[in-house]
DNA sequence: CGTGTTTGACCCGCGC
DNA sequence: GCGCGGGTCAAACACG
């Protein structure tokens, strides 16, 4: 295989690699919709990384193959102007039949490859789009008896805030809904299959107490989320008393911040929501 | 030395 | 009113 051969495989397999990486990173996957599709977002993708001198010419994606890339490159500098197509004709007095044959079947592969692996991101994107909706669907219906056992001091603080907010008698109505908001922070509950690794699900958290709880041998343990007081979310883990294996989160209220970190890859995989308030 | 964890004490709601 | 149990605080401690 021609080196230039070899160095073109190299740079698409790593070139998507990086979009792959650069998609998992940002966590919320962009949606092959209404604008963009992913060959669109691959394309940009590309074009935005390419900084070597190289021009990599991505070629109109066909149905068939949605990120194709006929790959073509050209020297920057003019006077040292030197394309190499990979086309088999071309290339014949360079080396053998076979080779063209084997480097072309190589191109096919990666770009079978490529058509695979935007299916699967076309399928993922889909079904994050389903899985949000429904998400939001539950957080919207839900409600949360946990909540009513608040404390009386922030209650009162409640009550103080509301009376501070009163001044302005046009938003009594909104004032007090968004009291009513606060005081009923949503309640998620998730079972994680841990199996003694960690699962990072994204978030800083700080640990700020462990209580051992009744009928239960294993300890509770309570999170903040570390950009507190700003975000006021929390988290309780706690192992389930029939299999030790299976940890119990219960996440209290929403972040109001971007995902610091992106999510372990096996944490869309094993969490399961099961119950949501 | 800054940051995160541990852990005993304390607070608060709820049932009796 | 009292005791119990869950949740939180904060000083002490550990660690890089």
């Amino acid at each position: 295989m021609p080196p230039s051969t070899t160095s073109l495989l190299v740079a698409s397999a790593v070139l998507l690699g990086h979009f792959l990486a650069a998609l998992s990173f940002h966590d919320v996957l962009p949606v092959a919709s209404d604008r963009l599709s992913i060959e669109n977002i691959f394309e940009e993708f590309v074009l935005s990384k390419i900084q070597f001198p190289l021009s990599l010419i991505i070629m109109g994606s066909t149905k068939d193959s949605p990120v194709s890339l006929d790959l073509s490159i050209s020297c920057n500098n003019p006077s040292k102007h030197k394309e190499i197509r990979i086309d088999g004709m071309n290339r014949m007095e360079e080396g053998g039949v076979n080779r063209i044959c084997q480097v072309k079947e190589e191109i096919k592969r990666v770009a079978e490859e490529n058509k695979r692996l935007a299916e699967m991101l076309a399928t993922i994107c889909e079904r994050h789009r389903a899985l949000r909706a429904h998400f939001i669907d539950l957080m919207n219906n839900s409600s949360s008896p946990l909540t009513t056992k608040k404390r009386k001091s922030e209650v009162i603080m409640n009550r103080t805030e509301e009376g501070n907010h009163t001044e302005n008698p046009t938003s009594n109505c909104s004032s007090e809904h968004v009291i009513d908001q606060e005081a009923k922070p949503r309640v998620s509950k998730l079972y994680i299959r841990a199996d003694g690794r960690v699962v990072r699900d994204g978030y800083h958290w700080r640990k700020y107490g462990q209580k051992v709880i009744r009928d239960n041998p294993y300890p509770r343990a309570y999170f903040r989320c570390s950009f507190a007081p700003v975000c006021p979310v929390k988290k309780k883990v706690q192992r389930c008393t029939e299999d030790h294996s299976v940890l119990v989160l219960t996440y209290e209220g929403e972040h109001n911040h971007i995902q610091p970190s992106p999510a372990d890859p096996q944490w869309l995989g094993m969490k399961s929501i099961i119950n949501h308030k």
